[in-house]
DNA sequence: TGTACATCAGTGAACGCGCGTTCACTGATGTAC
DNA sequence: TGTACATCAGTGAACGCGCGTTCACTGATGTAC
């Protein structure tokens, strides 16, 4: 993909393996260390080699941490999406479980790299283009459901509310990116589950549930299960 | 409130005010720099004293944040709770939209320091048990309204979700913040408009929106609106 | 009211640490003839 | 196939910066008699 050209040399062979390996090793802090932590001498450190020689591969910690946010970005897609391919399409209640779950577990397991992509920015970094369409993903993922469940006209629960025009253009880029035709009551609804999901294992992974939840995962189900009502998937 | 006496010397003077001008200009830092930066020896630049000295009023820069912590908490709390007081009591809709407006308008304005409750934990810092009070203000101004509604005997939409035994445990401790009779499908409707809104200002806040959604305050409004049938409060 | 002592605020230097990034340089690898 | 040159990886020292925290000290404020 972002490979430059087929490795023919030993030479592109080694930097293909090295950049592999410093981002390896970026991503091997983030276990230990919360992502404006990450250090650029730390990793050349933990390689044995000079930090200066870090910067053949990445031209900057920023370039380091996009390419992070990106790894990151397309492991938790590839998580979500796994999950959703692995139950039967017209099971809409099970797929939505399915997706939200592994959005979730992927979280637990790999908490500095939910706050890389969900928590605060990162100090002095500011995103660049290339993180959109990886960090698209997921949403994706939820935002094709929706569209499933409208083209088998499975009925949203009332009360309707209806969508004034300005929140309908509003969502104009949002009804874009599902490129099927989707109502907007439903398209609002999707527009739900994703604060919904990610404030949930926010304030969960952040600490604001602690001592006024005491079943993390219990809780976590239940919400996702009253959430698939909402949305007509039972 | 936390003043050891009633201040009787000069010294005593002193030290309040100091005390005051410390925390206050480490929240005006919070205008330019995220809350992982803030940093001792830059607030005492700025008040034109040894860094040093700082510490006689904090000990360390962890109590210093924990001070802060404390501060937003109940700068956004008390946002949130004059906003519903301003609202008549039968109006349950309106007292929904007005805190939830008010907690994204504090957010907006304040946008490192929602960052620093709701955003990722600033690296190295364990907050104390001093901080649940204050973080608790903002989610008993909604669970408060759901109890009102509650008492009014307001129905909720269908379709109903059963609540698991496991659940109903699992937020025990909440339905005792609440402190009155609430049942548990509107104790769990409660819980979820907390990560929602919680979710879609940090989606909002930190990026997740750009390009996706046009208009920010329509999409809000509109979501809040929702979230308002969902509640029964229409 | 005045003196002797204790308490505390604030200073400035220092400790010990870490960071991102640059740069001149060496030596290995690749390429063109 | 062998040589001459260009390209690139990696080094180690350095720049310039910032940080939290400690400590011995001075001088002002407070207290007890």
């Amino acid at each position: 993909m972002s490979t430059p050209s087929a490795p023919r040399t030993a030479r592109d062979f080694a930097r293909i393996e090295l950049t592999r390996l410093i981002l390896a090793n970026a991503r091997a802090q983030l276990a230990e260390v919360g992502p404006g932590e990450l250090s650029v001498r730390q990793i050349a450190r933990e390689l044995g080699m000079a930090s200066s020689a870090v910067y053949r591969y990445f031209p900057s910690r920023d370039h380091l941490i996009t390419a992070l946010l990106i790894e990151c970005y397309d492991e938790s897609g590839e998580a979500v999406e796994a999950a959703e391919r692995a139950v039967p399409k017209a099971q809409l209640a099970r797929r939505w479980g399915a997706t939200a779950h592994a959005l979730r577990d992927w979280a637990l397991v790999n908490r500095h790299e939910y706050a890389l992509l969900y928590g605060s920015p990162v100090p002095g970094y500011a995103a660049p283009q290339d993180t959109i369409g990886p960090a698209a993903r997921v949403p994706a993922v939820f935002l094709g459901l929706v569209a499933d469940a409208e083209e088998r006209g499975v009925p949203l629960p009332s009360p309707h509310a209806p969508v004034p025009r300005k929140e309908k253009a509003s969502l104009a880029p949002i009804a874009d990116m599902v490129g099927r035709p989707i109502g907007d009551e439903r398209l609002v609804r999707a527009m739900m589950t994703w604060p919904l999901l990610v404030g949930q294992i926010s304030l969960e992974l952040f600490g604001h549930l602690y001592r006024g939840v005491l079943d993390y995962d219990a809780h976590f189900a239940h919400l996702v299960d009253r959430a698939a009502l909402d949305l007509g998937f039972r």
